[in-house]
DNA sequence: ATCAGCAGTTTGTCTAAGACAAACGGGCAT
DNA sequence: ATGCCCGTTTGTCTTAGACAAACTGCTGAT
């Protein structure tokens, strides 16, 4: 119901740019009405035809509100002045609170190589570190801080979206590949992992997974995005002893309590619910155990072995 | 910027049966004015409360409507009658037209496995196929009919969501791992493989990527989701030889062509531009070349390499 | 000086009804 | 059976107004 029209460089449509921005329609109709941009040319009949250099000016300030400027100031700001101070937006906002430490500048050199756009010597380098550290000290020592790195630089606008693609294909491969070398305790408790609906950040559940798996649980991934019944009938079936879900800093807050509160309610109370990730730090609901560090993890792996355990005795 | 009120059993609000459902706020707020469902309650200020029955309801029309039924039809059908119309719908749309002979009901074997929630016994099953089948096989004959009956049972009805997750996640894990075992001949054309913006369906993208590794190409894959200008400025980078667009069914086929049409566009003329997977058939744009089936796909690799021959030649 | 509470502003999402282009379906003619 | 045409269906776009939650910044108390 779009018109194919001519396509030479940018003509969009308002659910296009939506798309290419990720700015609803919505907000680019009202930031239209109260600061006057984008005030995009008209068809005929009415509708909204976008610019590229609407596109990237939208996609400017789309960065600029991840990084925590208002709407209105981001939008009415100069483009050229907003990219500077986006640059060197010294403002990290990531003390290095408890830096994990990490094998020699590993992640540095992780970095390079995706810069450099070498996948095999990024892989390379990763499997050698797997292999040397294992499973556990392979996630928290250089997975993690790898991820949250990429991250920072990313916001930063020192590394573009491909880059952070080619990394989490290449991190999640490695990561399931070290996760498959492990062999399964058949007495070990399972775990079920999955993300709610709408997210779809992968990396934070393989990770989980992992570093569960070399601590003699039995995890089981159900992939991203999946409803909350889905997630009970699945815990139901696999009997698993507690479910983890991994929430990503993008996510939106509110929906993920209503949706942890919904699990909660659903699941037996015999299945505990973990709530992990860099966006469960923010999230608030009762009958949920935080395991954003994985020290926390730690703790409520310990709680649900002793839980087992006095299952299995009595 | 919405209430957390008290979340008993469903009170849901539009964007929220949005996200559940699929169907997006416009089309509940149409569905209401024209059919006279849904229509729910309203609290004070007049906004939508949508019931657990009607999210119900809206989730077995959406289910029609990808089966084919016409939206006044499926919205105002009995639900009942409905169901059994789905469920009983033996209008088997794929005609099992060039039937791969896969070994022995290993297919079915697999969908038993997956049913009874054994992921185990379902991992284990493909790693023998995958091991006595070599790459191109095992892609051909088990992973990709496996994933057409996953989601030809799904579209029936027997076979829940969650059913398609755990399948999903397995059969990628043991892709990647195949794939990892492969060693990379240095001379082999280099092909970049990743979806559009607004498809997050990775499946394809591993099957295709695994049997071209088989075939002396070396894939790069980017994860899913790539804005079309980090695909150009990727295959730049990465000095592929030709980018490889997966497209599942569920896409929306307007925006890909679209999309498709500005990636040939940017482009440079030597490198090609394939589009593969169930929902590229329906796509129609000039300069891309369409690798739907493996025959297809066969034949723009041998092009590709005859091309790069010819080039390293003269 | 620091913090809690309050008021004002900002911001995103919701509502309504109307409009229209593309896709679809069925009938007619070849 | 096949091709063409026309009316109907359907999704998305439009405007303008409203409001609740979140955020800012001020004031007063400790």
């Amino acid at each position: 119901m779009e018109t194919l029209r001519d396509a030479s460089s940018g003509n969009y449509s308002i659910r296009v740019v939506a798309r290419l921005t990720g700015v609803s329609a919505d907000k680019l109709r009202i930031w239209e009405r109260r600061y006057g941009f984008p005030s995009p040319n008209r068809r005929d009949n009415g509708s909204r035809v976008y610019s590229d250099a609407e596109v990237d000016r939208l996609r400017l300030i789309a960065r600029a509100l991840e990084v925590g400027y208002r709407a209105g100031d981001a939008v009415r700001a100069d483009p050229t002045a907003l990219r500077k101070s986006l640059e060197s937006s010294v403002r990290a906002l990531p003390p290095p609170e408890e830096a994990p430490v990490s094998p020699e500048g590993a992640v540095d050199r992780l970095l390079d190589y995706v810069l450099d756009d070498d996948p095999n010597a990024a892989t390379t380098e990763l499997r050698k570190l797997a292999n040397e550290l294992g499973p556990q000290r392979f996630v928290v020592e250089v997975a993690s801080p790898a991820v949250e790195r990429v991250g920072a630089e990313w916001r930063h606008g020192r590394l573009a979206v491909r880059h952070e693609h080619l990394f989490s294909t290449i991190l999640a491969t490695e990561l399931r590949l070290q996760h498959a070398v492990i062999d399964e305790d058949a007495e070990a408790p399972v775990v079920l992992f999955t993300t709610l609906p709408g997210e779809n950040h992968s990396l934070g559940l393989e990770m989980t997974a992992l570093y569960m798996a070399g601590s003699a649980i039995a995890p089981r991934l159900l992939g991203v995005d999946t409803p909350t019944d889905q997630i009970v009938e699945a815990a139901l079936a696999l009997e698993v002893s507690a479910v983890g879900i991994s929430i990503s800093t993008a996510a939106d807050i509110s929906s993920v309590e209503q949706d942890l509160l919904h699990l909660r309610r659903s699941l037996p109370a015999n299945i505990a619910l973990w709530a992990g990730g860099a966006g469960a730090a923010r999230v608030v609901a009762r009958g949920v155990t935080r395991t954003v560090s994985w020290l926390e993890l730690d703790r409520a792996m310990t709680t649900l072995k002793e839980l087992d355990d006095s299952a299995v005795a009595s």
